[in-house]
DNA sequence: CCCATCGTGCAATAAAGTTGCATAGACCAA
DNA sequence: TTGGTCTATGCAACTTTATTGCACGATGGG
């Protein structure tokens, strides 16, 4: 998803140590071009070296509360993550297969949505939008 | 949320035999301003009259199968559920507060999507669009 | 009345994620 | 170097949310 980032600088950014487990995890979200579960980056990362599940949880949980990596939901159960928004990655909205559970992201053009207007008026604090599209992809339409 | 409905009428229409139980889950949803966890739904039936956890579950498959109700996920882990659109409801975003887990219904005006045309160059098929706002509401700021 | 079908309950299980605690490694001051 | 502190990781146990398998009971048609 994103050739010009350096996982290993995008977590110094943040104040964060870098550790391997942590640039590892990094770098299987941002190297692939939609959303991963929680599951397919521990099995990912399993193949090259070994790693608990909870240590994918926690660096997970870690990422995105600095803001790293965004929690996507699905019509499923499982959340699923990828990179979050940043100057490189504008936001935009996600398709979910219902068949094959994979996730897909649209184009950012593709949808738009005026948040900010709205959330001028909202008595509330607003810190993510979230745009899924449920249904089945053309792999699995066939 | 809607007092126009008539739950029983509503099973009928989908071909499926009125039951007490599924009346009672349909009521309990629709008598909501705002979408429901199982659990919610569970605790709030559990209350007039004895139900299984279970048969909650297989109503709540059954009656989104149907088209009845609508599943809508959260930022955090369970399904919320609501009464899916029809000639009374136009589908609206949600915004859900972190804190509390509470789930809100937001007016269908307040941000629109045009999905028609984006549906038209996609190359699957889309069952649903959902847009759902994560943050805090006004309550749990103070 | 008998049989088939469907809705429900109960127990067991599964999937996804979390918590508590122990160990190991990194970093710093003396 | 040693000792102390802090953080990251691993492991086992647990929680939450949801699903499956099987049995029972009600209902309706022949």
């Amino acid at each position: 998803m994103c050739l010009q980032c350096d996982y290993e600088s995008l977590l110094r950014a943040s104040r964060l140590d870098v550790t391997d487990n942590r640039r590892r995890v990094l770098e299987v979200i941002g190297n692939n071009s939609y959303p991963l579960s929680a599951a397919d980056i521990f099995q990912t990362l399993q193949r090259s070296a070994a790693i608990n599940r909870v240590t994918v949880y926690r660096i997970l949980d870690l990422l995105v509360a600095h803001g790293l990596v965004e929690r996507i939901s699905t019509g499923g159960r499982a959340a699923y993550f990828g990179l979050a928004p940043n100057e490189h990655h504008r936001p935009h909205p996600h398709f979910y297969c219902k068949r094959c559970g994979q996730m897909e992201c649209l184009n950012p053009e593709s949808l738009t949505l005026d948040s900010d207007a709205f959330g001028k008026t909202f008595p509330g604090r607003i810190d993510k939008v979230e745009v899924r599209l449920d249904g089945i992809c053309k792999n699995c339409m066939r």
